[in-house]
DNA sequence: ATTGGCACTCGCGCGTGAGGAGTGCCAGGC
DNA sequence: GCCTGGCACTCCTCACGCGCGAGTGCCAAT
């Protein structure tokens, strides 16, 4: 059929400027592809195209170049995510697996990210929510000041300092470990977040006057003031909060950036500023789909402004199904969109595994 | 004298240079600056002072631009740096105290840097050989797998996980932790290292059999193989090396890449990759003096060839004479160095005396 | 040692013009 | 109705040539 030809002759418009950089004529098509029509007829079915808002010409007599509605059909409907080679399986695997711990993995993966496409890597951490506590530590650094440490079965750990209203002998610091350890351990973070706030309750039922009152009474031999007690459990919801979604970002492959080619100069600047602003960062990321797809988003559709003549293509990845966190590349909207989407969803799908390995 | 009036001559070559970016000739030099001469003597100066080496011309019939060395001679004879105005000067220390941990201090002080010299800033973590040991916690994960925790009293942690060639019960794993807290708690990160020397050494003349052999023999009730308190110390030991010297380094202000005027291109892509890699930026901030001078390192002076046309501006920071730590910037050769000088000697001494009272 | 004068060099910007890629349109063939 | 070859037209690109001006080097005079 027509339309279909004028579909194959947009992607083909696609591919080659991708490729070349250079806007794409209709005799350069016809001999590329291996469309069996002439150039006349790619030249109607272009100014078709161009009528749809599909593709457009810099100048009178040049070639032509997609716009970004013209990527945004040719990824819905013209692309097939090739999958990766075998070799390329095999050495995102080997590469992923040589990491030591929770950051390595993602600092390996970032680089590998960076390295298949060619383009910019952001990886957000993983969140983990689906970890348990494994252990919670608090420590007497003076009389009115704690250190208390949260350590998670993942072997991530959370530091935190809290002040005092008063003062804690060290038996009472023992109780108030055993308290929260007893309350915790075991537990998946949010479970861990509620046996807390159940825990907060019981001490203030249990104290003669209102927990949360300046001047809890002293309820004598090793049990502990409610007042302290209730600090040490609100730092601690504090830091499991944090690591229940950590919004650390980390990029990679910059130095990309300077292979840019031509909207360059004009890009550069903005998209460097971009990048060492963690909130426009995880903003990138976005909406991380709950699924096992890739998102696109092109040009303007971003969520920032600035970043005109750029897309993203993202995807969410993690150990189980509800510790979700993302990933993705960041490059210009003349990218190869096929391979793109294939290492983004390949290095997504051996970061999940190897997290879930390590955490099972 | 005349020689004086070369000097002066080349600094006005540098300085209008620096400010314009482009070769300077020398009837724009007696304009700009008050050299009470004519320009013929000028090129009569600036004819010797290419011939020395100080200056060249990109072209016949083209202006003078510094060379390396003459930055150098710049650097070393002609430059005052101009101290930072007081209103800078709050600026900084409001921003820098701000801060409210240490991770936080080093962001601040990149951007700071960043900010102030219009180049890419960058910080190595400060070395912490200062801070003492807070605790030890030895954790049980699993009958042969423990977790080690190292928290320092500056705040931070460090944690390892040990795989034990033998099962360990609970209460050996508390023997183990009491054993290990007695050797270190309260000690400096390089005392705390020998004493967990000392500690191994005892635990293997009190062992029946070599505690470096595969099997120890079990010493009974609660006291610790010695194959495990050796693997155990083997970790701390390594987490305590990793500290007192912290390796990490942050960059900031690749934004400022984008205005880097002429040599862009070819020095863009170098640079980035360069600010990728942990290793090269270790490399560039060096040496880092002891004493409270500020480094200059000039184009192909650097320790990274890959550089060329850029310079480095460092210096050493830290709490105490010891404890050293270095930071500073990276730019085009052709760049404002009592500026930047003065900026990165500002903020290693407010960092410093940051970290100083933190500490204390 | 400094200065004014002077001839010379050479990069830069600009207009011009040839070449060529690509287009749009039209008329004819299947 | 769709495809095709032909043709005139547009406009970008590049190379060439030229004049301008900044800047130099040298020299003779002070």
């Amino acid at each position: 059929m027509v339309e279909e030809r004028r579909l194959a002759v947009l992607r083909a418009i696609v591919e080659d400027y991708v490729a070349t950089e250079e806007p794409v004529g209709s005799k350069a098509l016809v001999e590329r592809h291996g469309l069996g029509v002439s150039p006349a007829t790619v030249r109607n079915d272009m100014a078709v195209l161009e009528e749809e808002g599909l593709i457009h010409q810099p100048h009178t007599s040049a070639g032509r170049i997609p716009t970004d509605k013209g990527y945004r059909l040719f990824v819905d409907r013209l692309t097939t995510v090739r999958p990766m080679s075998t070799a390329e399986k095999r050495a995102i695997a080997t590469f992923l697996e040589g990491a030591v711990d929770v950051d390595d993995v993602v600092r390996r993966s970032v680089r590998m990210l960076a390295q298949l496409t060619h383009q910019v890597a952001v990886v957000q951490y993983p969140t983990l929510s689906a970890s348990t506590v494994r252990h919670v530590e608090v420590v007497a650094l003076a009389p009115r000041r704690l250190l208390v440490v949260l350590i998670l079965s993942s072997g991530r750990v959370e530091q935190r300092i809290v002040e005092l209203a008063h003062d804690l002998d060290d038996e009472q610091v023992a109780t108030l470990r055993t308290q929260v350890n007893q309350a915790v351990v075991g537990e998946r973070l949010v479970a861990a977040t509620t046996a807390l706030a159940a825990l907060r309750e019981d001490a203030a039922a249990d104290a003669p006057t209102d927990a949360r009152t300046d001047a809890p009474t002293d309820v004598g031999d090793g049990s502990v003031r409610g007042g302290s007690l209730d600090e040490v459990v609100t730092v601690l919801v504090d830091a499991l909060a944090v690591h229940s979604s950590d919004q650390r970002v980390v990029v990679g492959g910059a130095a990309n950036l300077a292979r840019a080619g031509e909207g360059f100069d004009t890009m550069l600047r903005p998209m460097l500023e971009a990048l060492e602003e963690q909130v426009v960062l995880l903003k990138l990321l976005g909406e991380a789909t709950t699924g096992g797809a890739v998102t696109v988003r092109i040009g303007a559709e971003g969520p920032v402004e600035e970043l005109v003549g750029t897309s993203v293509v993202t995807t969410g990845y993690g150990a189980g199904p509800e510790a979700l966190s993302a990933l993705g590349i960041v490059g210009p909207t003349r990218m190869d969109y096929a391979g793109s989407m294939a290492a983004v969803r390949a290095v997504a799908r051996y970061m999940s595994r190897i997290l879930d390995e390590s955490n099972g």
